[in-house]
DNA sequence: ATAATAAAAGAGTTTTTTATCTTTTATTAT
DNA sequence: ATAATAAAAGATAAAAAACTCTTTTATTAT
């Protein structure tokens, strides 16, 4: 096999939490934020990024307004959403119920051998991601010491 | 989006390790087990499956024998592997080094927002999986207390 | 030597994911 | 009302992953 990629999520979920971030960052005031001003600030592909945010917004993680000075942007209750619901929203559930190696079934009664051994992993897994709020980071990380650009 | 699936490993590193599992089981005693079992075994796709043994072939993880009599085993050394051995052999090393939001570098110094909130759940998939060998796995679950099949 | 066996290798196809391009719809400002 | 703006939607296209089928090579037993 070769150089191949597989990270803990999805490329659109990638993008997903990427922009969700980037949009809870500068909707502190009221602001709206262009699709194309969200591709440029997440290196991501413009229009491809479109499909995640209409996704996100009938999903109601974030709101969107059409014509001059439309955008998207998130109020107070937005911000409440967490990494949890932003990868729920895009790659699924299955990280909360799938079995590791892809089993019908994943239960304490029918385990596949590297059922217990993964169960803790995965409890801390959703613990961190349903405890990290956008709200959260944006309290956290206001002071630039971190980034979502790639250069 | 539809009922996508998104899983900690791909499809292929799935299969490699129900077969590394399933061959580890049957290799106590000498035997050697054929593709077409394996993927049985498994409730794997025979061809693609063969594709993955011969990829954990190549990479010595797993040693076959060709004509009557041949197929899959392992030995003493073989059964050392660790859950992360096969990972790195199939999916890669990515969730060892890379950005969970797939930024280029991934660093204390230039981390995304998820950086630190994500390194100690990294950490322990990390240990957890180098710590699992196949011959762990024989000693623990020798008496059919899990599963590979789905029915 | 020959036939049978089983993995290795090669060459596809199908499906899913990622990405791009175009048209439509809603909203705002003039 | 009209033009400008920006998201929503639709329709493809390209790339990657998953899966299938066929041929070749190595080994064993007769
Ligand atoms: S059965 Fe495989 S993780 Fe639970
Ligand atoms: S920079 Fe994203 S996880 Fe380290």
């Amino acid at each position: 096999m070769f150089q191949q990629i597989k990270t803990m999520f999805s490329k659109s979920c990638e993008y997903a939490i990427k922009a969700m971030i980037f949009v809870a960052q500068k909707s502190k005031e009221e602001q709206r934020v262009g699709i194309k001003e969200i591709a440029k600030g997440t290196d991501a592909p413009e229009h491809f990024m479109a499909k995640i945010m209409q996704d996100l917004s009938r999903r109601k993680l974030i709101h969107s307004a059409k014509g001059p000075n439309g955008g998207f942007y998130m109020d107070a209750s937005d911000l409440k959403n967490s990494i949890a619901d932003i990868v729920k929203a895009i790659d699924g559930d299955t990280i909360y119920k799938d079995c590791v190696l892809g089993l019908k079934v994943c239960s304490e009664k029918n385990p596949c051998p590297v059922h217990f051994e993964f169960k803790e992993i995965k409890k801390n897994l959703i613990k961190m991601i349903e405890n990290n709020t956008l709200a959260a980071f944006n309290e956290k990380l206001d002071s630039g010491k971190f980034f979502l650009r790639n250069k």
